[in-house]
DNA sequence: TCATTATATGACCATAATATCATATGATAT
DNA sequence: ATATCATATGATATTATGGTCATATAATGA
Protein backbone atom coordinates (compact mmCIF):
# COMPACT_ATOMS: atom_id res chain seq x y z
CA UNK A 1 0.00 0.00 0.00
CA UNK A 2 1.44 2.83 -1.62
CA UNK A 3 -0.70 5.20 -0.88
CA UNK A 4 -3.10 6.77 1.75
CA UNK A 5 -5.75 4.38 3.25
CA UNK A 6 -8.43 7.17 2.06
CA UNK A 7 -7.66 7.08 -1.56
CA UNK A 8 -7.68 3.59 -1.56
CA UNK A 9 -11.42 3.94 0.34
CA UNK A 10 -11.95 6.72 -1.99
CA UNK A 11 -11.19 4.68 -4.94
CA UNK A 12 -13.00 0.99 -4.19
CA UNK A 13 -16.47 3.79 -3.45
CA UNK A 14 -16.35 5.07 -6.48
CA UNK A 15 -17.01 1.07 -7.56
CA UNK A 16 -19.29 0.85 -4.54
CA UNK A 17 -22.56 1.97 -6.81
CA UNK A 18 -24.36 -0.59 -8.94
CA UNK A 19 -24.97 2.66 -11.04
CA UNK A 20 -21.98 3.39 -11.95
CA UNK A 21 -21.14 -0.25 -12.38
CA UNK A 22 -23.99 -0.13 -14.76
CA UNK A 23 -22.73 2.96 -16.80
CA UNK A 24 -19.33 1.05 -16.53
CA UNK A 25 -20.89 -2.01 -17.78
CA UNK A 26 -22.36 -0.28 -21.06
CA UNK A 27 -18.86 1.03 -21.67
CA UNK A 28 -17.39 -2.07 -21.86
CA UNK A 29 -19.16 -2.54 -24.69
CA UNK A 30 -17.08 -0.15 -26.23
CA UNK A 31 -16.79 3.59 -26.93
CA UNK A 32 -20.52 5.70 -26.25
CA UNK A 33 -21.55 9.50 -25.70
CA UNK A 34 -23.78 10.37 -23.01
CA UNK A 35 -26.93 10.29 -24.58
CA UNK A 36 -25.77 6.92 -25.95
CA UNK A 37 -25.38 6.03 -21.95
CA UNK A 38 -28.91 7.25 -21.00
CA UNK A 39 -30.35 5.47 -23.32
CA UNK A 40 -28.93 2.35 -22.88
CA UNK A 41 -29.19 2.23 -19.09
CA UNK A 42 -32.27 4.67 -18.78
CA UNK A 43 -31.09 6.50 -16.56
CA UNK A 44 -31.23 10.37 -16.16
CA UNK A 45 -28.64 12.54 -18.55
CA UNK A 46 -28.01 14.62 -15.11
CA UNK A 47 -27.35 11.30 -12.94
CA UNK A 48 -24.83 9.92 -15.93
CA UNK A 49 -23.05 13.05 -15.65
CA UNK A 50 -22.64 13.22 -12.19
CA UNK A 51 -21.87 9.56 -12.00
CA UNK A 52 -18.82 9.49 -15.24
CA UNK A 53 -17.37 12.29 -13.31
CA UNK A 54 -16.80 10.28 -10.17
CA UNK A 55 -15.16 7.40 -12.75
CA UNK A 56 -13.34 9.66 -14.74
CA UNK A 57 -11.59 11.59 -11.87
CA UNK A 58 -10.50 7.84 -10.47
CA UNK A 59 -9.47 6.87 -14.12
CA UNK A 60 -11.79 4.04 -14.49
CA UNK A 61 -13.27 6.03 -17.69
CA UNK A 62 -11.66 8.34 -20.19
CA UNK A 63 -13.26 10.94 -22.11
CA UNK A 64 -12.96 11.82 -25.35
CA UNK A 65 -14.59 15.44 -26.93
CA UNK A 66 -15.81 15.15 -30.62
CA UNK A 67 -18.28 18.42 -31.73
CA UNK A 68 -21.23 18.65 -28.91
CA UNK A 69 -20.61 14.87 -28.13
CA UNK A 70 -18.32 13.32 -25.27
CA UNK A 71 -17.99 10.07 -25.88
CA UNK A 72 -16.31 8.07 -22.85
CA UNK A 73 -14.48 4.67 -22.89
CA UNK A 74 -13.85 2.07 -19.86
CA UNK A 75 -10.25 1.96 -18.53
CA UNK A 76 -10.18 -1.73 -19.86
CA UNK A 77 -6.86 -1.96 -18.32
CA UNK A 78 -7.93 -1.56 -14.91
CA UNK A 79 -11.75 -2.31 -15.11
CA UNK A 80 -11.45 -5.77 -16.67
CA UNK A 81 -9.09 -7.78 -14.38
CA UNK A 82 -10.35 -5.90 -11.42
CA UNK A 83 -14.10 -7.15 -12.28
CA UNK A 84 -12.40 -10.32 -13.50
CA UNK A 85 -10.62 -11.02 -10.40
CA UNK A 86 -13.74 -9.72 -7.94
CA UNK A 87 -15.42 -12.62 -10.06
CA UNK A 88 -13.40 -15.40 -9.02
CA UNK A 89 -13.33 -14.07 -5.40
CA UNK A 90 -17.49 -13.96 -5.45
CA UNK A 91 -17.47 -17.26 -6.85
CA UNK A 92 -15.43 -18.45 -4.23
CA UNK A 93 -16.86 -16.97 -1.34
CA UNK A 94 -19.34 -14.63 -1.52
CA UNK A 95 -22.34 -16.15 -2.98
CA UNK A 96 -22.76 -18.83 -0.85
CA UNK A 97 -22.77 -16.36 1.96
CA UNK A 98 -25.19 -14.10 0.36
CA UNK A 99 -29.31 -14.45 1.86
CA UNK A 100 -27.71 -15.42 5.42
CA UNK A 101 -27.86 -12.78 6.99
CA UNK A 102 -26.32 -9.43 5.77
CA UNK A 103 -28.79 -9.25 2.60
CA UNK A 104 -28.68 -5.33 1.97
CA UNK A 105 -31.88 -3.54 2.92
CA UNK A 106 -33.99 -2.51 -0.12
CA UNK B 1 -19.90 -9.96 -14.75
CA UNK B 2 -21.91 -13.15 -13.57
CA UNK B 3 -23.53 -11.72 -10.27
CA UNK B 4 -25.58 -8.88 -9.86
CA UNK B 5 -24.41 -5.02 -9.53
CA UNK B 6 -25.82 -5.06 -5.86
CA UNK B 7 -23.69 -7.59 -5.19
CA UNK B 8 -20.40 -5.99 -6.74
CA UNK B 9 -21.32 -3.05 -4.99
CA UNK B 10 -21.88 -4.25 -1.68
CA UNK B 11 -18.19 -5.56 -2.26
CA UNK B 12 -16.50 -3.02 -3.19
CA UNK B 13 -18.09 -0.88 -0.35
CA UNK B 14 -16.80 -3.22 1.90
CA UNK B 15 -13.32 -1.69 0.62
CA UNK B 16 -14.81 1.54 0.95
CA UNK B 17 -13.96 2.53 4.39
CA UNK B 18 -10.31 3.53 5.56
CA UNK B 19 -10.86 1.70 8.81
CA UNK B 20 -11.39 -1.70 7.55
CA UNK B 21 -8.93 -0.66 5.18
CA UNK B 22 -6.19 -0.18 8.46
CA UNK B 23 -7.44 -3.54 9.68
CA UNK B 24 -6.73 -5.63 6.76
CA UNK B 25 -3.52 -4.12 6.65
CA UNK B 26 -2.65 -4.81 9.78
CA UNK B 27 -3.88 -8.51 9.40
CA UNK B 28 -1.71 -8.70 6.55
CA UNK B 29 1.14 -8.81 8.78
CA UNK B 30 -0.51 -12.15 10.58
CA UNK B 31 -2.48 -13.50 12.42
CA UNK B 32 -4.49 -11.37 14.95
CA UNK B 33 -7.10 -11.56 17.48
CA UNK B 34 -9.58 -8.76 18.32
CA UNK B 35 -7.94 -7.27 21.31
CA UNK B 36 -4.66 -7.57 18.82
CA UNK B 37 -5.69 -5.24 16.33
CA UNK B 38 -7.65 -3.02 18.69
CA UNK B 39 -4.46 -2.46 20.52
CA UNK B 40 -2.37 -2.35 16.87
CA UNK B 41 -5.09 0.07 15.37
CA UNK B 42 -5.67 2.26 18.87
CA UNK B 43 -9.76 1.27 17.52
CA UNK B 44 -12.74 0.49 19.97
CA UNK B 45 -13.54 -2.65 20.27
CA UNK B 46 -16.71 -2.70 19.06
CA UNK B 47 -15.84 -0.90 16.03
CA UNK B 48 -13.86 -3.51 14.89
CA UNK B 49 -15.86 -6.22 15.65
CA UNK B 50 -18.55 -4.66 13.46
CA UNK B 51 -15.64 -3.89 10.52
CA UNK B 52 -14.44 -7.44 11.19
CA UNK B 53 -18.06 -8.93 10.51
CA UNK B 54 -18.32 -6.73 7.25
CA UNK B 55 -14.81 -7.80 6.25
CA UNK B 56 -15.79 -11.17 7.03
CA UNK B 57 -19.19 -11.49 5.45
CA UNK B 58 -17.42 -10.42 2.17
CA UNK B 59 -14.85 -13.30 2.34
CA UNK B 60 -11.86 -11.12 2.59
CA UNK B 61 -11.08 -12.17 6.45
CA UNK B 62 -11.08 -15.37 7.92
CA UNK B 63 -12.39 -16.59 11.34
CA UNK B 64 -10.95 -19.11 13.38
CA UNK B 65 -12.01 -19.66 17.27
CA UNK B 66 -9.56 -20.35 20.20
CA UNK B 67 -11.38 -20.62 23.54
CA UNK B 68 -12.44 -16.81 24.05
CA UNK B 69 -10.18 -15.69 21.14
CA UNK B 70 -10.69 -15.25 18.11
CA UNK B 71 -8.20 -15.10 15.38
CA UNK B 72 -8.39 -13.36 12.25
CA UNK B 73 -6.67 -13.50 9.36
CA UNK B 74 -6.22 -11.89 6.06
CA UNK B 75 -7.75 -13.52 2.68
CA UNK B 76 -4.43 -13.03 1.00
CA UNK B 77 -5.65 -15.04 -2.31
CA UNK B 78 -8.14 -12.18 -2.57
CA UNK B 79 -6.79 -8.94 -0.86
CA UNK B 80 -3.15 -9.37 -1.87
CA UNK B 81 -3.60 -8.74 -5.89
CA UNK B 82 -6.34 -6.52 -5.67
CA UNK B 83 -4.68 -3.97 -3.37
CA UNK B 84 -1.49 -4.12 -5.52
CA UNK B 85 -3.72 -3.74 -8.27
CA UNK B 86 -5.48 -1.10 -7.41
CA UNK B 87 -1.58 0.13 -6.34
CA UNK B 88 -0.90 -0.13 -9.85
CA UNK B 89 -3.40 1.28 -11.30
CA UNK B 90 -3.87 4.75 -8.65
CA UNK B 91 0.55 4.93 -9.39
CA UNK B 92 -0.73 5.46 -13.04
CA UNK B 93 -4.00 7.48 -13.18
CA UNK B 94 -5.25 8.71 -9.76
CA UNK B 95 -2.44 10.38 -7.94
CA UNK B 96 -1.97 12.89 -10.48
CA UNK B 97 -5.51 13.83 -10.29
CA UNK B 98 -5.76 14.33 -6.49
CA UNK B 99 -5.91 17.96 -5.42
CA UNK B 100 -7.45 19.21 -8.80
CA UNK B 101 -10.93 19.56 -7.85
CA UNK B 102 -12.75 15.82 -5.92
CA UNK B 103 -10.58 16.81 -2.78
CA UNK B 104 -12.51 14.20 -0.47
CA UNK B 105 -14.44 16.77 2.11
CA UNK B 106 -12.98 16.32 5.92
C1' DT C 1 -22.67 -20.97 40.38
C1' DC C 2 -20.60 -16.58 39.86
C1' DA C 3 -17.02 -13.54 38.22
C1' DT C 4 -14.12 -12.19 34.65
C1' DT C 5 -12.38 -11.70 30.13
C1' DA C 6 -13.08 -11.56 25.12
C1' DT C 7 -16.00 -10.54 21.60
C1' DA C 8 -20.51 -9.67 19.33
C1' DT C 9 -24.98 -7.36 18.73
C1' DG C 10 -28.49 -3.72 18.54
C1' DA C 11 -29.98 1.04 18.76
C1' DC C 12 -29.05 5.62 17.84
C1' DC C 13 -27.20 9.79 15.92
C1' DA C 14 -24.14 12.27 12.97
C1' DT C 15 -22.16 12.44 8.65
C1' DA C 16 -21.62 11.22 3.88
C1' DA C 17 -23.40 9.58 -0.54
C1' DT C 18 -26.80 9.92 -4.04
C1' DA C 19 -30.50 11.02 -7.25
C1' DT C 20 -33.21 14.76 -8.70
C1' DC C 21 -34.33 19.36 -9.90
C1' DA C 22 -33.09 23.67 -11.80
C1' DT C 23 -29.81 25.95 -14.30
C1' DA C 24 -25.46 26.84 -16.70
C1' DT C 25 -22.00 26.03 -20.27
C1' DG C 26 -20.35 24.78 -24.79
C1' DA C 27 -20.77 23.61 -29.55
C1' DT C 28 -23.00 23.92 -33.88
C1' DA C 29 -26.06 25.69 -37.24
C1' DT C 30 -29.19 29.20 -39.05
C1' DA D 1 -26.79 36.85 -32.72
C1' DT D 2 -29.88 33.42 -31.45
C1' DA D 3 -31.78 28.91 -31.24
C1' DT D 4 -30.98 24.23 -30.35
C1' DC D 5 -28.83 20.19 -28.84
C1' DA D 6 -25.51 17.82 -25.73
C1' DT D 7 -23.54 17.81 -21.52
C1' DA D 8 -22.07 19.71 -17.01
C1' DT D 9 -22.73 21.97 -12.53
C1' DG D 10 -24.80 23.35 -8.11
C1' DA D 11 -28.25 22.93 -4.55
C1' DT D 12 -31.20 20.21 -2.02
C1' DA D 13 -33.71 16.41 0.12
C1' DT D 14 -33.45 11.69 1.04
C1' DT D 15 -31.25 7.65 2.11
C1' DA D 16 -27.26 4.88 3.52
C1' DT D 17 -23.02 4.26 6.27
C1' DG D 18 -20.37 4.36 10.21
C1' DG D 19 -18.90 5.03 14.93
C1' DT D 20 -20.38 4.93 19.67
C1' DC D 21 -22.94 3.62 23.56
C1' DA D 22 -25.23 0.14 26.13
C1' DT D 23 -25.86 -4.51 26.49
C1' DA D 24 -25.62 -9.42 25.32
C1' DT D 25 -23.26 -13.79 24.57
C1' DA D 26 -19.60 -17.12 25.06
C1' DA D 27 -15.68 -19.21 27.20
C1' DT D 28 -12.92 -19.97 31.15
C1' DG D 29 -11.69 -20.28 35.88
C1' DA D 30 -12.61 -19.95 40.88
Amino acid sequence: MKHTLETYGFFFGALANPNRLQIINVLRQGKKNVGEICEATRFEQTMVSHNLKVLEYHGMVFMEKDGKLRYYTVNKKTIKPLLEFTDAHMDEYCCKLLGEQHERKK
